[in-house]
RNA sequence: GGCCCUAUCGUCUAGUGGUUAGGACAUGGCCUUCUCAAGGCCAGAACAUGAGUUCGAUUCUCAUUAGGGCUACCA
């Protein structure tokens, strides 16, 4: 690969999912392995949507795709120019043939009962299962077959190993006698995996094919076909799995799985990038919490695991609470408001003030809600609550009224929380800082866990806390 | 079943032919404190097993075991 800077090739990386539904996290984790590579080095980030099963193709999600690589920063440089595979058949179709005039492939007329029958009795009889070549050597022309009632196969050679060098994997060595005849185009005239993204990869230019570990094992097949067209083989790069907490594949049976399920559950594409990137890579300095101009600065791909890493979703948890952190409210409200909407996020002078107090206490966006709820004091509260441990009730409400006359002289402008630590402290710490401060916290908050009466107090304003001192002492007596 | 890949705390990982095997998340404790968070400090916690090479292996080799992938007219 230095090679190819050396004479100024530029790196080609790209993004082939299948349009099947939502974008999976494992998915954009080699997005983001590719795009990290490429761009690292001043190259190219390409997208494609290898749209060839018509059978689990699924509406919408190319749209999807698009504005989940959009929301998370990953954005190919052919992002006005996508290429689809369902738009190319002929393209495909003419190197099908082209390999079958030359020898190298074949046309097969087999039925699929047939094959499938074969294919169960090599399994009883514990063989690998393998197409048995019957048409092999039939030699049989395009032309004297019908469309439809063929497939195209490529001719594996018989005999012999191949040995090729992944980026990660290194070495990796495969013997050609178990490889099948790969059908390469279907009967539907569509090609399959194997022949659309080598001459995909090759119209394209992509010089470092960056894809899941699943396609390690067919990688010989890819290389071969290579071989068949005189085609520059690139380089691979096979990216080890992602799995759930059980050590099984990553699925809806574990949580969210797509990308948008994580948006929607309130975190942060900055969080997302961060988490997956640490997922198999990591800095030589062993930093966690980098940006995403970090990474990209940082990442390479001899540093990647070879071994699966499990999803922990703490982690995710952890780190989106560290970017929320780093916000400030005028930020992370407008992100909110995209989210939940308007009504989720109510008075916006209030909600900006709640926010840098209270963003401490928040792990994702929908969180707010929550926290919100300790500025509201929706909801009754119980009575005894006003009461600190084994104090009583009539001097919870002393302490209250205190509290209030104290309040009465600070100017409206003036009830921040330095101005009231500094009047309410001292009769904290003369009557008892429990006393004081959880009767006040509950009258203010109506809750058992809340942020300090300070904040609270800060954020809804001298009028509000005396009312809803007064309640509180009113309750009191009502008792 | 066959082939391929992988293997350091519960999890993500650092690291080395000789280290008190390091960090982060999580867990527990303490501090702070009106509660809950946040923050700070501390603790427990790992080289899968067995051979071999070696003066010495977590590190190199082989086997075993375990996990994963592939074995489609799916990608």
């Amino acid at each position: 690969m230095f090679l190819d800077l050396f004479f100024g090739k530029k790196i080609i990386t790209r993004f082939a999912p299948s349009p099947t539904g939502e974008l999976h996290i494992g998915g954009v984790r080699t997005a983001l392995f590719g795009f990290l590579f490429a761009k690292n080095q001043g190259g190219k980030f390409l997208l494609r949507i290898e749209d060839t099963d018509r059978e689990r193709f699924v509406d919408g999600s190319v749209e999807h795709i698009i504005e989940a690589l959009d929301w998370l920063g990953l954005i190919p440089d052919n992002r006005r120019n996508i290429m689809f595979q369902s738009k190319r058949l002929d393209i495909y179709k003419k190197y099908a043939f082209d390999l079958v005039k030359a020898g190298h492939a074949y046309v097969c007329v087999c039925d699929k009962e047939k094959l499938e029958y074969d294919r169960q009795r090599q399994i009883e009889e514990k063989k690998p299962p393998k197409y048995e070549g019957h048409c092999r050597n039939k030699n049989i022309k395009i032309g004297d077959i019908e469309d439809g009632d063929f497939v195209i196969r490529m001719k594996m050679p018989l005999s012999g190993k191949i040995k090729f060098n992944d980026l990660i994997r290194e070495d990796v060595e495969f013997d050609f006698s178990l490889l099948d005849d790969q059908i390469i185009l279907k009967s539907d005239g569509y090609p399959t995996y194997h022949l659309a993204s080598v001459v995909d990869d090759h119209e394209m230019g992509v010089t470092h094919v960056i894809r899941a570990d699943e396609w390690l094992a067919s990688t010989p097949k890819h290389i071969v076909l290579y071989g068949m067209f005189g085609w520059k083989i690139p380089f691979f790069a096979h990216l080890p799995m992602i799995l759930a907490p059980d050590k099984s594949k990553l699925s809806k049976r574990h949580g969210a799985t797509g990308v948008f399920e994580y948006k929607n559950l309130g975190y942060l594409p900055e969080a997302i990038i961060n988490f997956l990137a640490l997922l198999g890579w990591h800095s030589k300095e062993d930093k966690e919490i980098m940006n995403f101009k970090e990474i990209l600065k940082e990442f390479s791909l001899n540093r990647v695991q070879k071994g699966a890493a499990i999803f922990d979703i703490k982690k995710l948890n952890w780190m989106n609470s560290q970017y929320i952190k780093e916000k400030s409210g005028n930020e992370l409200l407008p992100l909110i408001e995209k989210l939940h909407g308007k009504e989720f996020i109510g008075n916006k002078n209030l909600a900006l003030k709640i926010l840098d107090i209270g963003k401490m206490r928040m792990e994702k966006l929908s969180d707010f809600k929550i926290l919100k709820e300790s500025f509201d004091m929706a909801g009754d509260y119980d009575i005894n609550l006003l009461k600190w441990k084994k104090d009583s009730l009539e001097n919870a409400q002393k302490n209250l009224k205190q509290c209030a006359e104290t309040l009465k002289i600070l100017l409206n402008h003036e009830f921040n929380q330095a101005n009231l630590e500094k009047i309410l402290m001292p009769i904290a710490d003369s009557q008892g800082r429990g006393e004081v401060l959880w009767p006040l916290r509950v009258a203010l908050s109506g809750k058992e866990k809340s942020p300090s009466p300070f904040e609270i107090m800060h954020v809804i304003g001298k009028e509000e806390a005396l009312c809803r001192i007064g309640i509180a002492i009113k309750k009191i007596s009502r008792e």
